[in-house]
DNA sequence: CTACCATCCTGGTTGC
DNA sequence: TGCAACCAGGATGGTA
């Protein structure tokens, strides 16, 4: 699943292949995702030079020089080939193939259609329904204790689904959320109103070293982000608890026998895994 | 306003 | 071996 990480290394493995330019050809095969392509996208992108790759949650923006910026979300299942040439013949849920001017490819290929493409004035992206109520950039210097602590304040629900809700928090996705908390050792089921503190200052810290180390892991374990298939953003790393089920928490010295290891439960019918004996 | 749940989708895995 | 059932989850829209 693709969140913040695998999002920021796709972008930093495009804008050198991208940045500077003219798209030569779009090739639209589904328009069916999960908001239809708009049908001016083509026009609006053909023969425009591209002038940076942005990044804002887990959305992928290709800005224009004509001002428009192109957005791409991956959903569950989107992933983005590149390709020194548009020689291969589409393969199954292609579903956009964009062709640069020096014939370099770039493909949308989505199975569960949960991704979108669209454009949209760059001036108008805060103000779009898509990023209006997107919440602060856990990057960005100012995130920290005090920032997170207000987003939660007075939430009722648990700190696990406060942080996977895209208006407190921008980019987390259930794996970064659940690493997060084994990091800082906070149960998921606490309700998200009482973390605060030196607790929030905590969390935030772990959610940046989570974030950049898996950020940092793919920039190293692959040259220049991409693999040899040509797909862009993914990487092996080794989760803490994530779908670590029944193993050893990595931090705990304790026979699993005795204790069960990582433990998965269920919130919001999502999948939790954590340790409870470190996250209280 | 908040909290919670169903829905979208299909490849991969599990179970009989 | 074959097939059906189930599972994964980001975002959203509806309901209480």
């Amino acid at each position: 699943m693709p969140e913040l990480p695998e999002i920021e290394t796709i972008r930093r493995g495009l804008l050198p292949a991208l940045k500077g330019k003219v798209i030569a050809r779009v090739d639209l095969r589904r328009p069916d995702l999960r908001i239809p392509l708009p049908r001016d996208l083509k026009k609006r992108l053909e023969g425009v030079r591209i002038v940076d790759i942005g990044r804002r949650a887990k959305y992928l923006l290709i800005e224009l020089e004509s001002g428009d910026s192109c957005v791409v979300h991956l959903g569950m299942s989107g992933r983005l080939f590149i390709e020194k040439d548009a020689a291969r013949p589409p393969g199954p849920h292609d579903h956009v193939m964009i062709t640069m001017d020096d014939g370099v490819r770039v493909t949308l290929n989505d199975p569960r259609r949960f991704g979108l493409v669209t454009v949209l004035r760059k001036a108008d992206l805060p103000r779009h329904k898509l990023f209006a109520a997107i919440g602060p950039e856990p990057l960005a210097p100012e995130f920290g204790g005090a920032v997170l602590a207000a987003a939660l304040a007075g939430k009722k629900t648990s700190i696990k689904a406060a942080l996977s809700d895209q208006r407190l928090v921008a980019g987390l996705g259930n794996i970064y959320v659940c690493e997060a908390l084994f990091r800082s050792g906070i149960s998921p089921k606490r309700r998200a109103g009482t973390v605060k503190g030196e607790k929030a200052a905590a969390l935030a810290r772990a959610i940046k070293r989570v974030l950049n180390e898996a950020i940092a892991s793919g920039g190293s374990s692959l040259r220049d982000y991409i693999q040899p298939s040509g797909e862009l953003g993914y990487f092996q790393h080794r989760w803490a608890v994530y779908d670590k089920d029944g193993k050893p928490c990595p931090g705990c010295d304790c026979n699993v026998a005795k204790t069960g290891g990582v433990k998965r439960i269920v919130q919001g019918g999502r999948s939790t895994f954590y340790c409870p004996r470190r996250q209280r």
